[in-house]
DNA sequence: TCTCCGAATTGACACGTTTTAATTGATCAG
DNA sequence: CTGATCAATTAAAACGTGTCAATTCGGAGA
């Protein structure tokens, strides 16, 4: 019997309580949480106000146990470090927040095993949908969640199936676009500066890239892969190019580019009038380097709005929800580091 | 009854599907699932085995109404978009993962209402815990949460009262290392750009920069207040000391400093050799600017793993668990921008 | 053979809410 | 005054799991 500390213990109120101290039963005040409508305004107001007055927290667990669902979403990003995954993040739970839903945030780590483990665990906790940005090509347990009646929503990443919702933006496209306008400013000798290949985004950004060179006469693509999208790796790249000069570099995204752009710089190498410089998802920052980065905007934070919007769609208007693939198309920013 | 597309409904199987496919009693496959040791290891194996087969997942709603207590933490942050709270997210994530915890996230948008909304949500879900940058200085409704035994701790804000544990960095030794730096290089006339004051940052901050010009000979700090802590109004401020130029800017942030960079660069201002210059938080793209930014770096991912330890040490081992403060000391980055 | 013991397993109840069918009480037509 | 109708409320039965007292079982000791 050593409990003088703090020791406040089940002084757990619950609906019963508020029954009991409104004088009604639980049922009503159950009524008066989720279908105020059905009660009289009487009562309903006497028990709102016992319910303030006790301080009355509804337990969600039990909630959830009864009703068969919560107000829980899952989302699982790549890396919480990387502003795309952030602002995607932003847009998510902004909009979940308006409509009562939490969100359970996840990180992936890009390793298939983690997030394997993730979504198990938001299917345990009866989330009523899930946002992923997929690590594995082959997502059998998204059909998984589904078949439990749970949402899937596939994020900047095209879904292959077509009963399956996804958001993504055609990076085939913004690739295409980048290096059109590298071409269209003069460029002939193009760099490709890129990270790993086995990110989609990556390679689907150098075929739009290839594409581009493919309808200009006389245009060639040199290719640079380095390990990550990092300004350091970017530093590296540019080292590389320095002994014989390209007309303009195109990096796979703006992060790269800055890490070209100092290097550039510090040689002595101007940009633009010697070297055009472009970037890719036109994050924040990219307006305040030295010289300001054309780069490719992704509308990211809408994005995670739009996504959320579906997965909403999907797991609330069942009955008429359509699946659908949602593909944005990119933007072109044009700034100082391609304008001569 | 126009059911006909993909009506699976009730396939769900629970504990006793599993129980009754094994052989075995519900509570015994309870066992399995919470205390391993208790049952014979060839039961166990076979209902594993069943587990897997069936693809049986707990429903942590029934788990939790019944134990207790679930495996839910809340985090609430200020602003998704800030690469400050994303660092610290990633941190918490990464270690609550580990643990087997389940991260909500949830932003205040730094609104009070928003605040107190999510907080009474993450409630209602029965979090075990909430991690939370406060945006009301004085937090009632987090006493309202340890009553009702929900862990808190405050992040980078440090606790006034002693039963509250915090984890913080302390800015105003950051403004006054960051200072002094300055005043050591040589500078005499420095500017202080800020944000509003009232944010409790900027507020320490400048604070600390007042602590090292006092004890300076003939050194005085002219502040200059932007609303928001962006490159855009770094540009602003820049503008502004055009006019007479002093001999160190000291940024309360590094987005502020990317911005002021980029104006006196524009104007043929040399930095470091005509002006000094620094930011704060010594963000990833500090480096990536065309002049490397001096900075002041805080432990922002460890800051967030430390807290979620601390959190789940008052929530795991709330016998022998010990509130405290801890306040980290920021570090000096010191680059090109004030190495003349 | 009988008793006793501990390990392994079981059965049944409880957690706090939602929900459905049943009950109450009042209003109104005849 | 009787019976029917309707809104408002209630009582009780779930939801799927965890827990604990009770039970079974096999074997060891006498």
């Amino acid at each position: 019997m050593a409990s003088s500390d703090s020791g406040h213990r089940d002084g757990t109120i619950g609906i019963k309580e508020v029954a009991a101290a409104a004088g009604v039963s639980p049922g009503t005040v159950s009524n008066v949480l989720n279908r105020p409508e059905r009660v009289a305004s009487a009562t309903r107001e006497r028990v709102m106000q016992v319910i303030g007055e006790m301080g009355f927290v509804r337990n969600g667990s039990a909630s959830s146990l009864r009703a068969g669902q919560g107000r829980l979403v899952g989302l699982m990003v790549h890396d919480l470090a990387n502003p795309f995954f952030t602002a995607l993040a932003a847009g998510v739970e902004d909009l979940m927040s308006d409509r009562g839903f939490a969100v359970i945030l996840c990180s992936s780590a890009t390793s298939p095993q983690r997030e394997e483990r993730n979504l198990r665990m938001l299917a345990e906790q009866g989330v009523r949908g899930v946002l992923v940005t997929p690590v594995k090509e082959d997502h059998d347990q998204l059909g998984l969640l589904r078949e439990r009646g749970i949402g899937t929503i596939m994020l900047d990443h095209a879904a292959t199936r077509p009963q399956q919702c996804s958001v993504s933006v055609d990076d085939v496209a913004g690739g295409q676009m980048a290096v059109a306008h590298l071409l269209e400013r003069g460029a002939r000798d193009i760099a490709y500066v890129s990270g790993p290949l086995t990110i989609r985004q990556c390679a689907d950004r150098r075929s739009g890239a290839l594409k581009a060179i493919d309808q200009a006469e006389g245009a060639s693509l040199r290719e640079i892969e380095v390990d990550d999208l990092t300004p350091r790796s970017g530093q590296l790249a540019a080292e590389r190019l320095l002994a014989e000069l390209p007309d303009a570099i195109f990096c796979a995204n703006d992060l790269l580019a800055m890490g070209v752009l100092r290097v550039l710089l510090q040689q002595g190498v101007r940009v633009p009038e010697r070297v055009l410089l472009m970037g890719y998802d036109d994050i924040e920052y990219a307006t305040a380097s030295a010289v300001q980065l054309t780069s490719v905007r992704q509308p990211t934070y809408q994005l995670g709005k739009i996504a959320a919007e579906l997965l909403l769609d999907e797991v609330e208007n069942l009955s008429g929800h359509a699946h659908q693939q949602i593909l944005f198309q990119p933007e072109l920013i044009v700034r100082e580091s391609t304008t001569p």
